[in-house]
DNA sequence: TAGCGTATGTACGAACTAGTACGTTATTAG
DNA sequence: CTAATAACGTACTAGTTCGTACATACGCTA
């Protein structure tokens, strides 16, 4: 009836705690430096299991890569700046984002691995479909009523807008030990956060604001 | 007298090539990923020989690092904007790293990739003193000139700006993969390098100049 | 409760890979 | 010219690593 340890079949709790462990294991040691052997003993499964249910180390890798973009996918689209006038809005939305990289850095290193192997594996991901990212659309309407205020520059669009704000939040977190080793300041002191993310707001914000250059 | 090939021995160039073949690779297929096989036969020598030379597959990646970090700094220690208004050196300087990154992409690879192992080879590299770069210097005279005029704001210092620089010019390469995949647009497009050049002129001197936010 | 498919475990193998033992040839100092 | 040393090549090994063949147990459904 139970296992020896007490605990049931579950086919997707088992799927489920894969998944976590290689989602750890890939963030820290790469696509290549992952050992199949290393995820599996720290599962309180075996190795077959992993072939069972993912096939490959590289379907593996893909599930995990899937599921880490949906699920930031997901804290996106529950945000709304509707209430905040735009400039303050735009600030709001870099100092979140600057706060959602900070807290993520396991998939930040997702990020860099893939980058590395050229988007290969993303690219095969149609789940991931180009056009409605709720962050961009986010960006989109902050700016629309920015414009319309007069306030905001016409020349960005929600995509430079977003590239802008991405690049500062992710280089911070990815680059972070080189950027210690060769300027001896650590970019992600907690007692530089504040500055930093004042910094960013600010930026985005004096760049939108029509006549600031 | 001379080998078979024509080529007499050469300590120099045998050492030279290897790194060569071994930059590319690294860069390319991360540490993990790359052969040790494979830089062999990409060379004109064996694999012996780098062993002989390198003694490990991770000393050779140490130095691959070390002389890329070397050849960095050595441009950028030629750089001099000292005819240049503060604000227009400023957005000079942007422009110029710009321009680095988009050109040395293999270096932004290896960067990436030290980074995914926590900087742990270039912490040992103490021929990278953290004190006096070259790019932070340049970056210092520029804002002391700026404060001086009573133009530039006084509470960001050499290392921030150079970090926001580095971070767009960084990202825009590192992470064009993903960033294509998942919004549809390729930022090292040709057609658009204007366009992202003058967004990051515009927002570092945007940021920089007092009273603009 | 019988039976069948899903879920799980064990043990192994074929291929790969960093590193080396050993031998050879070129170059140069004296 | 000759000896010594630096530069180079071949062939191999020990250990690792992805993946699988084979065996078994659970639990749902009829």
């Amino acid at each position: 009836m139970h296992q020896p340890d007490g605990r049931r079949r579950d086919a997707d709790r088992t799927r489920r705690e894969i998944l976590d462990v290689a989602t750890q294991e890939f963030a820290n040691r790469g696509y290549d430096g992952t050992r199949v052997d290393a995820i599996a003993e720290r599962t309180r499964t075996t190795k077959r299991m992993i072939y069972y249910y993912f096939s490959s180390k590289r379907q593996l890798y893909v599930a995990v890569l899937e599921r880490s973009y949906a699920q930031i996918r997901e804290v996106e689209a529950g945000l709304n700046l509707d209430h905040l006038p735009p400039a303050e809005a735009i600030r709001r939305l870099a100092e979140i984002t600057f706060d959602h990289h900070e807290a993520s850095p396991d998939f930040i290193r997702l990020v860099s691995i893939e980058n590395i192997h050229r988007g290969k594996h993303i690219g095969q991901l149609e789940s991931l479909a180009a056009l409605n990212s709720p962050a961009i659309q986010l960006v989109e309407q902050i700016l629309k009523r920015g414009r319309a205020d007069g306030a905001f520059r016409e020349d960005v669009d929600a995509i430079d807008v977003h590239l802008a704000i991405s690049a500062y939040c992710f280089f911070r977190i990815a680059n972070r030990y080189t950027f210690t080793a060769i300027f001896g300041r650590d970019p992600v002191d907690p007692d530089r956060r504040d500055h930093y993310r004042r910094q960013l707001g600010d930026m985005i914000v004096s760049h939108l604001l029509v006549g600031s250059r």
